[in-house]
DNA sequence: TATTGTTATACTCTATAACTATA
DNA sequence: TATAGTTATAGAGTATAACAATA
């Protein structure tokens, strides 16, 4: 206990210089913790951030192509392949291959895939609240307004 | 060319809906971008942005514990272990055992760790200019203050 | 008994290239 | 030849537990 307390002493002193101001080292604390916080939240239903994500793409995109929706949220072919087939399993998603174009692969959601992303819809979005603890409301949106230009989601200050 | 050519004309009209003012996704997309921009820029010396920031603080920090490091940058005990063997190996780290406590492993930087970490000080820290490329230096500041306050690294804005 | 760090195992994500089937 | 997706393999990072040495 006293040992255990002594560790958290000396890691509190642990001088960390400008890496405090790097942008990456940021985003990677950051990120680490959204992830601990989409965790703790909804570990319930075993569901990965990235395969919701593109559960989600998927019910807002139906009939896309496999390969557009990896590339738009930078997911490598051979994993998407496998988080597809993993999707197709729990009965989320239907691959349809078109006559047009016998290679490729459209994807869409199974009742049971909107069901399920409808149920968690509110839990994934309200991610927001727990992430935000330590902002205001205002500081909150305006560092979403800052990191979607930083990332070119909008490509002017409106 | 043409089908090239028509994949993005179609990735572009993807609808992302409101995962695009999600904490986390957005956080994920900055991330990748800045790993990305830390490989174009720095991959010449074959350092990872994680085996960069030990022996940064590391350098900042003689002589401190291997766990403790360990806690602070959120790196597993295991994961720990290798990369500081990679370290040793690479020549830039130095393991000493205290008489103390012989359980224990300090870690301190040898002149070529000091050397390394000078060299490359810059080049790690200006991936702020191309990460912020599309913000302005004003903004690029509100947004790292952000990330600070929204990480815990300050507990009140000042 | 508890703690520090190591080893071992397994699983996810990533990287790469070879492969198929189409085009 | 080029493209869409798959398969296979290897690597990094993580999670977990068992372990050795020390306290």
């Amino acid at each position: 206990m006293t040992k255990a307390l002594a560790n958290v002493l000396e890691d509190e002193r642990i001088e960390l210089g400008e890496i405090t101001s790097s942008l990456g080292f940021l985003l990677r604390v950051a990120q680490l913790q959204a992830f601990d916080a989409f965790f703790t939240t909804l570990a319930v239903d075993g569901l990965k951030p990235g395969e919701y994500t593109a559960l989600w793409v998927i019910g807002l995109n139906p009939g896309l192509r496999q390969g557009s929706i990896a590339r738009t949220l930078s997911i490598k072919p051979a994993h998407m392949t496998k988080l597809v087939q993993r999707m197709v399993d729990a009965g989320y998603v239907l691959r349809k291959i078109p006559e047009n174009d016998r290679r490729s692969v459209r994807l869409e959601l199974t009742a049971a895939g909107h069901d399920f992303v409808e149920k968690n819809r509110g839990a994934f979005l309200s991610l927001h609240g727990a992430e935000r603890a330590r902002l205001s409301p205002a500081e909150a949106d305006q560092l979403v307004a800052l990191l979607r230009r930083l990332v070119g989601l909008e490509e002017k200050n409106t």
